[in-house]
DNA sequence: TTAAATTGTTAAATATATTAAACAAAAAAT
DNA sequence: ATTTTTTGTTTAATATATTTAACAATTTAA
Protein backbone atom coordinates (compact mmCIF):
# COMPACT_ATOMS: atom_id res chain seq x y z
CA UNK A 1 0.00 0.00 0.00
CA UNK A 2 1.64 2.97 -0.53
CA UNK A 3 -0.15 6.23 -0.19
CA UNK A 4 3.13 8.09 0.17
CA UNK A 5 4.02 10.96 -2.10
CA UNK A 6 5.75 9.62 -5.51
CA UNK A 7 9.16 10.96 -4.07
CA UNK A 8 11.23 8.20 -5.39
CA UNK A 9 10.18 8.07 -8.98
CA UNK A 10 10.77 11.73 -9.05
CA UNK A 11 13.87 11.75 -7.75
CA UNK A 12 14.98 8.38 -9.89
CA UNK A 13 13.79 10.47 -12.85
CA UNK A 14 16.01 13.70 -12.34
CA UNK A 15 18.45 11.41 -11.43
CA UNK A 16 18.94 9.72 -14.77
CA UNK A 17 17.81 12.29 -16.99
CA UNK A 18 21.20 13.57 -15.76
CA UNK A 19 23.00 10.10 -16.73
CA UNK A 20 24.57 9.77 -13.12
CA UNK A 21 24.55 6.93 -11.23
CA UNK A 22 23.37 6.74 -7.66
CA UNK A 23 27.01 6.33 -6.18
CA UNK A 24 27.64 9.79 -8.09
CA UNK A 25 25.14 11.17 -6.53
CA UNK A 26 25.63 9.99 -3.49
CA UNK A 27 29.10 11.51 -2.78
CA UNK A 28 28.18 14.73 -4.71
CA UNK A 29 25.21 15.22 -1.73
CA UNK A 30 27.26 13.60 1.19
CA UNK A 31 24.62 10.94 1.01
CA UNK A 32 25.21 7.15 1.00
CA UNK A 33 24.16 5.42 -1.70
CA UNK A 34 21.66 2.97 0.36
CA UNK A 35 19.96 5.83 0.88
CA UNK A 36 19.67 6.88 -2.45
CA UNK A 37 18.25 3.52 -3.59
CA UNK A 38 15.50 3.33 -0.70
CA UNK A 39 14.35 7.00 -1.53
CA UNK A 40 14.49 5.86 -4.88
CA UNK A 41 12.35 2.49 -4.21
CA UNK A 42 9.76 4.07 -1.84
CA UNK A 43 11.59 2.19 1.30
CA UNK A 44 11.95 4.90 3.52
CA UNK A 45 10.56 8.11 5.04
CA UNK A 46 13.30 10.67 3.97
CA UNK A 47 13.97 13.63 5.86
CA UNK A 48 13.40 17.35 5.07
CA UNK A 49 17.23 17.65 5.56
CA UNK A 50 18.10 14.78 3.80
CA UNK A 51 16.28 15.46 0.59
CA UNK A 52 17.53 19.06 0.44
CA UNK A 53 20.86 18.17 0.40
CA UNK A 54 20.17 15.88 -2.21
CA UNK A 55 18.13 18.23 -4.62
CA UNK A 56 20.50 20.83 -4.29
CA UNK A 57 23.10 18.61 -6.19
CA UNK A 58 20.32 18.15 -9.24
CA UNK A 59 19.90 20.86 -8.72
CA UNK A 60 15.74 22.14 -8.22
CA UNK A 61 14.00 23.60 -5.71
CA UNK A 62 11.74 21.27 -2.88
CA UNK A 63 8.71 23.23 -4.20
CA UNK A 64 9.96 22.87 -7.89
CA UNK A 65 10.29 18.82 -6.83
CA UNK A 66 6.71 18.52 -5.74
CA UNK A 67 5.14 20.73 -8.21
CA UNK A 68 6.77 19.56 -11.41
CA UNK A 69 5.20 17.20 -13.40
CA UNK A 70 6.29 13.47 -13.30
CA UNK A 71 7.28 11.30 -15.95
CA UNK A 72 4.84 8.70 -17.49
CA UNK A 73 5.41 6.09 -15.85
CA UNK A 74 6.27 3.39 -18.12
CA UNK A 75 5.80 0.08 -15.04
CA UNK A 76 3.45 -2.35 -16.48
CA UNK A 77 3.36 -4.76 -13.31
CA UNK A 78 2.45 -3.58 -10.58
CA UNK A 79 3.36 -5.36 -6.96
CA UNK A 80 0.59 -5.82 -4.60
CA UNK A 81 2.35 -3.48 -2.27
CA UNK A 82 2.80 -0.93 -4.86
CA UNK A 83 -0.95 -0.06 -5.75
CA UNK A 84 -1.44 3.57 -5.03
CA UNK A 85 -3.85 4.07 -1.92
CA UNK A 86 -6.88 6.62 -2.58
CA UNK A 87 -9.13 8.33 -0.09
CA UNK A 88 -9.60 6.87 3.59
CA UNK A 89 -11.82 5.86 6.05
CA UNK A 90 -14.42 2.84 5.96
CA UNK A 91 -13.23 2.70 2.14
CA UNK A 92 -9.96 1.83 0.56
CA UNK A 93 -9.16 2.16 -2.87
CA UNK A 94 -6.45 0.55 -4.22
CA UNK A 95 -5.67 2.21 -8.08
CA UNK A 96 -3.20 0.00 -10.30
CA UNK A 97 -0.74 3.14 -11.29
CA UNK A 98 0.10 6.00 -9.64
CA UNK A 99 -0.80 8.96 -12.45
CA UNK A 100 -3.51 8.19 -14.72
CA UNK A 101 -3.28 11.31 -16.89
CA UNK A 102 -2.30 9.23 -20.08
CA UNK A 103 -4.82 6.47 -19.21
CA UNK A 104 -8.41 5.65 -19.58
CA UNK A 105 -8.72 3.25 -17.81
CA UNK A 106 -8.89 3.00 -13.77
CA UNK A 107 -8.60 -0.47 -12.25
CA UNK A 108 -8.90 -0.55 -8.18
CA UNK A 109 -9.08 -2.91 -5.42
CA UNK A 110 -11.79 -1.92 -3.14
CA UNK A 111 -12.29 -2.23 0.08
CA UNK A 112 -15.70 -1.72 2.12
CA UNK A 113 -15.62 -2.32 6.41
CA UNK A 114 -18.84 -3.27 7.86
CA UNK A 115 -21.31 -0.17 7.62
CA UNK A 116 -19.37 1.72 4.67
CA UNK A 117 -20.91 3.77 2.58
CA UNK A 118 -20.55 5.88 -0.30
CA UNK A 119 -23.41 8.05 0.79
CA UNK A 120 -27.02 8.72 0.49
CA UNK A 121 -26.69 12.08 -2.26
CA UNK A 122 -25.71 9.48 -4.92
CA UNK A 123 -22.79 9.50 -7.23
CA UNK A 124 -23.05 10.12 -10.80
CA UNK A 125 -20.67 11.04 -13.58
CA UNK A 126 -19.63 10.69 -17.05
CA UNK A 127 -17.98 7.25 -17.04
CA UNK A 128 -18.88 3.28 -17.12
CA UNK A 129 -17.78 1.13 -13.95
CA UNK A 130 -17.72 -2.16 -13.39
CA UNK A 131 -16.72 -4.60 -10.59
CA UNK A 132 -16.68 -8.20 -9.33
CA UNK A 133 -17.17 -9.02 -5.66
CA UNK A 134 -14.52 -10.94 -4.24
CA UNK A 135 -15.44 -11.01 -0.55
CA UNK A 136 -18.66 -10.32 1.54
CA UNK A 137 -21.66 -8.99 0.68
CA UNK A 138 -22.03 -5.50 -1.51
CA UNK A 139 -25.13 -3.98 -1.61
CA UNK A 140 -25.57 -1.69 -4.97
CA UNK A 141 -28.01 0.85 -5.45
CA UNK A 142 -28.56 2.30 -9.16
CA UNK A 143 -31.55 4.27 -10.04
CA UNK A 144 -34.21 3.13 -8.08
CA UNK A 145 -32.67 -0.65 -7.85
CA UNK A 146 -31.04 -1.50 -5.37
CA UNK A 147 -29.25 -5.10 -5.50
CA UNK A 148 -27.12 -7.46 -3.25
CA UNK A 149 -24.24 -9.03 -4.34
CA UNK A 150 -22.23 -11.76 -2.84
CA UNK A 151 -18.81 -13.59 -3.99
CA UNK A 152 -18.32 -14.01 -7.79
CA UNK A 153 -21.15 -11.52 -8.09
CA UNK A 154 -19.92 -8.88 -10.88
CA UNK A 155 -21.74 -5.70 -12.02
CA UNK A 156 -21.77 -3.18 -14.89
CA UNK A 157 -23.51 0.50 -16.13
CA UNK A 158 -23.42 3.36 -17.15
CA UNK A 159 -21.93 6.10 -14.26
CA UNK A 160 -23.88 8.89 -15.09
CA UNK A 161 -26.61 7.22 -13.85
CA UNK A 162 -27.14 7.83 -9.78
CA UNK A 163 -25.51 4.65 -7.90
CA UNK A 164 -24.08 4.16 -4.29
CA UNK A 165 -22.22 0.86 -2.65
CA UNK A 166 -22.43 0.30 1.07
CA UNK A 167 -21.39 -2.93 2.90
CA UNK A 168 -24.06 -4.13 4.81
CA UNK A 169 -22.45 -7.41 5.82
CA UNK A 170 -20.49 -7.94 9.18
CA UNK A 171 -17.61 -9.13 6.96
CA UNK A 172 -15.44 -6.53 5.03
CA UNK A 173 -16.58 -6.67 1.61
CA UNK A 174 -13.80 -6.83 -1.08
CA UNK A 175 -14.29 -5.48 -4.88
CA UNK A 176 -12.26 -5.35 -7.89
CA UNK A 177 -14.01 -2.72 -10.11
CA UNK A 178 -13.06 -0.42 -13.41
CA UNK A 179 -13.73 2.75 -14.45
CA UNK A 180 -13.16 4.52 -17.70
CA UNK A 181 -12.29 6.85 -18.04
CA UNK A 182 -11.11 7.59 -14.29
CA UNK A 183 -13.38 9.04 -11.95
CA UNK A 184 -11.03 10.76 -9.65
CA UNK B 1 23.78 28.53 12.02
CA UNK B 2 20.32 27.94 10.47
CA UNK B 3 20.70 27.10 6.75
CA UNK B 4 17.59 24.82 6.93
CA UNK B 5 14.81 25.37 5.15
CA UNK B 6 12.58 27.94 7.02
CA UNK B 7 9.51 25.26 7.59
CA UNK B 8 9.28 26.14 11.08
CA UNK B 9 7.70 29.39 10.44
CA UNK B 10 5.73 28.04 7.53
CA UNK B 11 3.77 25.73 9.23
CA UNK B 12 3.52 28.15 12.94
CA UNK B 13 1.90 30.69 9.89
CA UNK B 14 -0.26 28.11 8.82
CA UNK B 15 -1.45 27.12 12.21
CA UNK B 16 -1.82 29.86 13.91
CA UNK B 17 -3.82 31.72 10.71
CA UNK B 18 -6.28 29.26 11.45
CA UNK B 19 -6.13 29.80 15.10
CA UNK B 20 -5.66 25.84 16.19
CA UNK B 21 -3.51 25.15 19.08
CA UNK B 22 -0.71 23.13 18.72
CA UNK B 23 -2.03 19.89 20.06
CA UNK B 24 -5.69 20.37 18.16
CA UNK B 25 -3.35 20.23 14.98
CA UNK B 26 -1.28 17.24 16.42
CA UNK B 27 -4.76 15.42 17.27
CA UNK B 28 -6.39 15.80 13.82
CA UNK B 29 -3.13 14.80 12.18
CA UNK B 30 -2.19 11.88 14.45
CA UNK B 31 1.13 13.63 14.99
CA UNK B 32 2.30 13.84 18.54
CA UNK B 33 1.76 17.62 20.25
CA UNK B 34 5.91 17.42 20.79
CA UNK B 35 6.92 16.73 17.23
CA UNK B 36 4.61 19.56 16.31
CA UNK B 37 6.20 21.74 18.78
CA UNK B 38 9.88 20.87 17.61
CA UNK B 39 9.18 20.80 13.89
CA UNK B 40 7.49 24.64 14.38
CA UNK B 41 11.23 25.54 16.06
CA UNK B 42 13.30 23.79 13.72
CA UNK B 43 14.64 21.79 16.32
CA UNK B 44 14.12 18.66 14.26
CA UNK B 45 13.78 17.44 10.57
CA UNK B 46 10.74 16.15 10.24
CA UNK B 47 10.27 13.25 7.40
CA UNK B 48 8.40 13.84 4.43
CA UNK B 49 5.77 11.56 5.51
CA UNK B 50 4.85 13.60 8.74
CA UNK B 51 4.98 16.75 7.20
CA UNK B 52 2.83 15.27 4.76
CA UNK B 53 0.30 14.34 7.77
CA UNK B 54 0.44 17.46 9.27
CA UNK B 55 0.03 19.09 6.14
CA UNK B 56 -3.26 17.20 4.69
CA UNK B 57 -5.32 18.28 8.03
CA UNK B 58 -4.41 21.66 6.98
CA UNK B 59 -4.87 21.49 4.16
CA UNK B 60 -2.30 22.28 1.57
CA UNK B 61 -0.12 20.39 -0.66
CA UNK B 62 3.71 19.79 -0.15
CA UNK B 63 4.86 21.78 -3.47
CA UNK B 64 2.47 24.48 -2.55
CA UNK B 65 3.87 24.49 1.03
CA UNK B 66 7.35 25.56 0.10
CA UNK B 67 5.95 27.74 -2.75
CA UNK B 68 4.03 30.12 -0.96
CA UNK B 69 5.05 33.36 0.36
CA UNK B 70 6.48 33.54 3.59
CA UNK B 71 5.18 35.57 6.20
CA UNK B 72 7.03 38.77 6.84
CA UNK B 73 9.00 37.80 10.05
CA UNK B 74 8.06 39.91 12.58
CA UNK B 75 11.13 38.67 14.86
CA UNK B 76 13.22 41.16 16.15
CA UNK B 77 15.84 39.68 18.31
CA UNK B 78 17.42 37.14 16.40
CA UNK B 79 19.65 34.92 18.73
CA UNK B 80 23.10 33.78 17.87
CA UNK B 81 22.32 30.23 16.14
CA UNK B 82 19.44 31.60 14.62
CA UNK B 83 21.31 33.70 11.79
CA UNK B 84 20.56 32.33 8.13
CA UNK B 85 23.33 31.14 6.30
CA UNK B 86 23.72 32.30 3.16
CA UNK B 87 26.24 31.18 0.81
CA UNK B 88 29.67 28.72 1.85
CA UNK B 89 32.70 27.78 0.32
CA UNK B 90 35.50 29.83 2.22
CA UNK B 91 33.44 32.78 2.66
CA UNK B 92 30.63 32.03 5.51
CA UNK B 93 27.76 35.19 5.15
CA UNK B 94 25.30 34.95 8.63
CA UNK B 95 22.52 37.39 7.54
CA UNK B 96 20.32 38.63 10.70
CA UNK B 97 16.95 37.80 9.23
CA UNK B 98 15.63 35.37 7.05
CA UNK B 99 13.37 37.54 4.49
CA UNK B 100 14.56 40.74 3.91
CA UNK B 101 11.66 41.50 1.15
CA UNK B 102 10.55 44.18 3.66
CA UNK B 103 13.67 45.81 4.78
CA UNK B 104 16.02 47.87 3.23
CA UNK B 105 18.86 46.88 5.44
CA UNK B 106 20.81 43.89 5.29
CA UNK B 107 23.22 43.05 8.54
CA UNK B 108 25.41 40.21 8.49
CA UNK B 109 28.32 38.19 10.49
CA UNK B 110 30.74 37.50 7.58
CA UNK B 111 33.54 34.13 7.85
CA UNK B 112 36.46 34.80 6.11
CA UNK B 113 38.55 31.41 5.81
CA UNK B 114 42.08 32.12 5.34
CA UNK B 115 42.55 32.35 1.49
CA UNK B 116 39.11 33.41 1.15
CA UNK B 117 38.50 35.70 -1.84
CA UNK B 118 35.58 37.79 -3.17
CA UNK B 119 37.13 37.45 -6.91
CA UNK B 120 39.24 38.85 -8.79
CA UNK B 121 36.38 40.10 -10.93
CA UNK B 122 35.53 42.58 -8.87
CA UNK B 123 31.64 43.05 -7.04
CA UNK B 124 29.88 46.25 -7.63
CA UNK B 125 26.39 46.64 -7.11
CA UNK B 126 23.73 49.63 -6.47
CA UNK B 127 24.26 49.55 -2.60
CA UNK B 128 26.14 51.38 0.08
CA UNK B 129 28.07 49.07 2.70
CA UNK B 130 30.01 49.13 5.78
CA UNK B 131 31.48 46.73 8.10
CA UNK B 132 34.30 46.20 11.20
CA UNK B 133 36.68 43.74 11.51
CA UNK B 134 35.89 41.77 15.22
CA UNK B 135 39.08 39.25 14.12
CA UNK B 136 41.96 38.37 11.67
CA UNK B 137 43.59 40.14 9.27
CA UNK B 138 41.20 41.63 5.97
CA UNK B 139 42.12 42.82 2.35
CA UNK B 140 39.89 45.16 0.79
CA UNK B 141 39.96 46.87 -2.56
CA UNK B 142 37.95 49.68 -3.54
CA UNK B 143 38.95 50.60 -7.17
CA UNK B 144 42.22 51.24 -7.43
CA UNK B 145 43.14 51.49 -3.60
CA UNK B 146 44.22 48.01 -1.33
CA UNK B 147 43.60 48.54 2.12
CA UNK B 148 44.63 46.06 4.71
CA UNK B 149 42.35 46.26 7.93
CA UNK B 150 42.79 44.90 11.14
CA UNK B 151 40.69 44.28 14.54
CA UNK B 152 39.12 47.23 15.08
CA UNK B 153 39.34 48.66 11.94
CA UNK B 154 36.59 49.33 9.84
CA UNK B 155 34.77 50.32 6.38
CA UNK B 156 32.83 52.52 4.52
CA UNK B 157 31.89 52.80 0.54
CA UNK B 158 29.54 53.11 -2.43
CA UNK B 159 29.39 49.33 -3.41
CA UNK B 160 29.14 50.98 -7.63
CA UNK B 161 32.73 51.39 -7.14
CA UNK B 162 34.55 47.92 -8.15
CA UNK B 163 35.66 46.06 -4.59
CA UNK B 164 36.53 43.08 -3.34
CA UNK B 165 37.41 41.15 -0.24
CA UNK B 166 40.35 38.74 0.52
CA UNK B 167 41.67 36.84 3.95
CA UNK B 168 45.58 37.07 3.18
CA UNK B 169 46.22 36.33 6.75
CA UNK B 170 46.43 32.86 8.43
CA UNK B 171 43.48 33.21 10.74
CA UNK B 172 39.75 33.21 10.29
CA UNK B 173 38.89 36.76 9.43
CA UNK B 174 35.53 37.92 11.27
CA UNK B 175 33.64 41.15 10.27
CA UNK B 176 30.06 42.42 10.83
CA UNK B 177 29.19 43.98 7.89
CA UNK B 178 25.57 45.97 6.84
CA UNK B 179 24.39 46.95 3.43
CA UNK B 180 21.42 48.82 1.91
CA UNK B 181 19.51 47.83 0.00
CA UNK B 182 20.34 44.52 0.30
CA UNK B 183 23.11 42.75 -2.29
CA UNK B 184 21.95 39.37 -1.89
C1' DT C 1 -9.01 34.42 44.10
C1' DT C 2 -8.51 29.84 43.61
C1' DA C 3 -9.17 25.62 40.88
C1' DA C 4 -9.22 23.43 36.47
C1' DA C 5 -8.07 23.29 31.86
C1' DT C 6 -5.11 24.49 28.02
C1' DT C 7 -1.14 26.39 26.29
C1' DG C 8 3.92 25.46 24.43
C1' DT C 9 8.27 23.23 25.79
C1' DT C 10 11.52 19.70 27.27
C1' DA C 11 13.80 14.91 28.78
C1' DA C 12 13.94 10.05 28.58
C1' DA C 13 12.15 6.05 26.04
C1' DT C 14 11.23 4.11 21.76
C1' DA C 15 10.74 3.71 16.88
C1' DT C 16 12.74 4.48 12.59
C1' DA C 17 15.79 6.66 9.25
C1' DT C 18 20.50 6.45 7.72
C1' DT C 19 25.01 4.41 7.27
C1' DA C 20 28.70 1.03 6.54
C1' DA C 21 29.64 -3.13 4.62
C1' DA C 22 28.72 -6.94 1.93
C1' DC C 23 26.32 -8.93 -2.05
C1' DA C 24 25.01 -10.34 -6.94
C1' DA C 25 24.50 -8.67 -11.62
C1' DA C 26 25.93 -6.02 -15.45
C1' DA C 27 29.40 -3.24 -17.99
C1' DA C 28 34.07 -2.12 -19.16
C1' DA C 29 38.76 -3.35 -19.60
C1' DT C 30 42.53 -6.42 -20.48
C1' DA D 1 37.22 -15.34 -21.91
C1' DT D 2 38.34 -13.41 -17.58
C1' DT D 3 39.44 -10.08 -14.62
C1' DT D 4 38.22 -5.46 -12.84
C1' DT D 5 34.83 -1.71 -12.19
C1' DT D 6 30.60 -0.10 -11.66
C1' DT D 7 25.96 -0.82 -11.11
C1' DG D 8 21.73 -1.18 -7.72
C1' DT D 9 20.16 -3.70 -3.60
C1' DT D 10 20.04 -5.59 1.05
C1' DT D 11 21.28 -6.46 6.18
C1' DA D 12 23.09 -5.30 10.68
C1' DA D 13 24.84 -1.34 13.23
C1' DT D 14 24.22 3.26 14.43
C1' DA D 15 22.29 7.78 14.54
C1' DT D 16 18.30 10.42 14.93
C1' DA D 17 13.39 11.40 14.57
C1' DT D 18 9.22 10.75 17.14
C1' DT D 19 6.51 9.62 21.19
C1' DT D 20 5.20 9.42 25.97
C1' DA D 21 5.11 11.75 30.01
C1' DA D 22 6.14 15.42 32.78
C1' DC D 23 6.80 20.44 33.39
C1' DA D 24 5.86 25.59 34.03
C1' DA D 25 3.08 29.32 32.30
C1' DT D 26 -1.05 31.19 30.81
C1' DT D 27 -6.12 31.22 30.22
C1' DT D 28 -10.83 29.94 31.54
C1' DA D 29 -14.26 28.72 34.95
C1' DA D 30 -16.40 29.10 39.12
Amino acid sequence: MSNEIDIGIRLKNLRTERKISQRQLAIKSGISNATISLVENNKTNPSLGLLKQVLDVIPISIGDFFTMDVKQENKIVHRADELTEIGSGLISYLQVGNNLKNYKLQMMLERYQPGADTGKSMLSHESEESGLVLQGRLELTVGDEVYVLNKGDAYLFNSTLPHRFRNTGREECVVVSACTPPSF
